[in-house]
DNA sequence: GTTGACATATGACACTGTGTCACATATAAT
DNA sequence: ATTATATGTGACACAGTGTCATATGTCAAC
């Protein structure tokens, strides 16, 4: 997190630097980015950097998290519109991820995140790591789900359901950047493998 | 790939060689790790270093396609073991790759792996990147499975569906050594999904 | 309006680590 | 012996990080 140093900063100038920060990780992925960059793109002394944050990765982090609250939010906007069913739900987030992360502006930036997506990110993205803990954070979608469509026996196995189907999720925005799909493509391969998920993987005898 | 010249050296000056590599990224992961602390503990000049390798990445990599030569024969064996059947398959190799992750020798490599797992790591253990084209893989694989119990209408929809599985199955590797879960609660945790997998996540009128 | 306490700004610097290059040495073929 | 080719070596130039001593600003209290 930022320290309270920046938040102090004029908007203005706060701005400046995280847009100067975009451009960096835009142009590289975190661990290409260089501090000398964005302070340089920013107009500020490299000792400042360091009064607002603890290094690249704070703010980077940061700049996620502030995607993450707007994922989130509409995650949970959309489960309301479409009455708790949780397959057009996450259908719809897909939609909504791939346009914002094909918009021109945002493009290689979120390009280099997913090339590089692990653990650590895709916990930033998902469940707004800063804001709330987990388990809260779950159990605020759970309450919106319309359980009955579904095939399970209990709170546990929604639990496993939701996760299989994020970890589907972030498997199939990853691949649009690796093999550099269109929208229409990497919406085809989500819909299609949703659609087994929906359906089972095995035989009614199996 | 290494050069050449690191293929002509001496059996064991090679062995000497990985051995320091594997401290060093078992001590801390890749982007951390030093080429300093691996020619000091191998007990080689730096220029020697770069007669070898393009860089650290290079060897690293190296090092995982070795295992993952290890896992893709153990698979295939696996699947023969049990006539095709991809669901004990699945399982049986989470088992040992499990097994082999939490090997006291083997277990800080793994641990620094798979907290930084992207799909570039993820492709290099699945794939067996060096060897074989992907395409090709897939289709050594697809041969052995016995696709009567699968709920599948063609060959798209089961590559589909052993890209869900390997995610899942990445996905749960991950989760292991983040949330420090021991051999049996990760199996129970895959087991569940792997469940929900073969059953399907919908009742059956939707 | 001076003082002190505190927050913030600044850039030179020490440090860590990388990849290269000119030169040294070995090996083998003619 | 001579030459060609492969390999070994460590000093060095370069890039980037995080820190620290010092400077500057702000504001409340007297």
């Amino acid at each position: 997190m930022p320290k309270q140093t920046f938040f102090h900063l004029a908007q203005d100038k706060q701005d400046t630097l995280i847009l100067a920060a975009k451009e960096e990780f835009s142009r590289v992925p975190l661990h290409e980015a260089s501090i000398a960059n964005i302070i340089k793109s920013a107009g500020i002394p490299r000792g400042s950097f360091y009064q607002y944050f603890d290094d690249k990765e704070d703010l980077y982090f940061y700049l996620l998290s502030e995607t993450s609250k707007k994922n989130t939010g509409k995650f949970l906007l959309i489960l309301q519109e479409n009455n708790g069913d949780l397959f057009k739900t996450f259908i719809e987030s897909f939609r909504f991820m791939v346009s914002t992360h094909k918009d021109k502006d945002q493009a290689n930036f979120f390009k280099n995140a997913f090339l590089n997506m692990n653990y650590k990110l895709e916990n930033t993205l998902a469940n707004n790591v800063y804001e709330e803990n987990q388990k809260s954070h779950f159990e605020n979608i759970s309450k919106s789900i319309d359980k009955s469509m579904l095939n399970i026996e209990d709170e546990s196995e929604l639990h496993h359901m939701v996760r299989v189907m994020t970890a589907v999720t972030f498997h199939n925005l990853v691949q649009m950047f690796v093999k550099d799909l269109t929208a229409k493509e990497a919406e085809n391969s989500y819909l299609m493998q949703m659609k087994l998920l929906k359906r089972g993987f095995c035989k009614t005898e199996c």
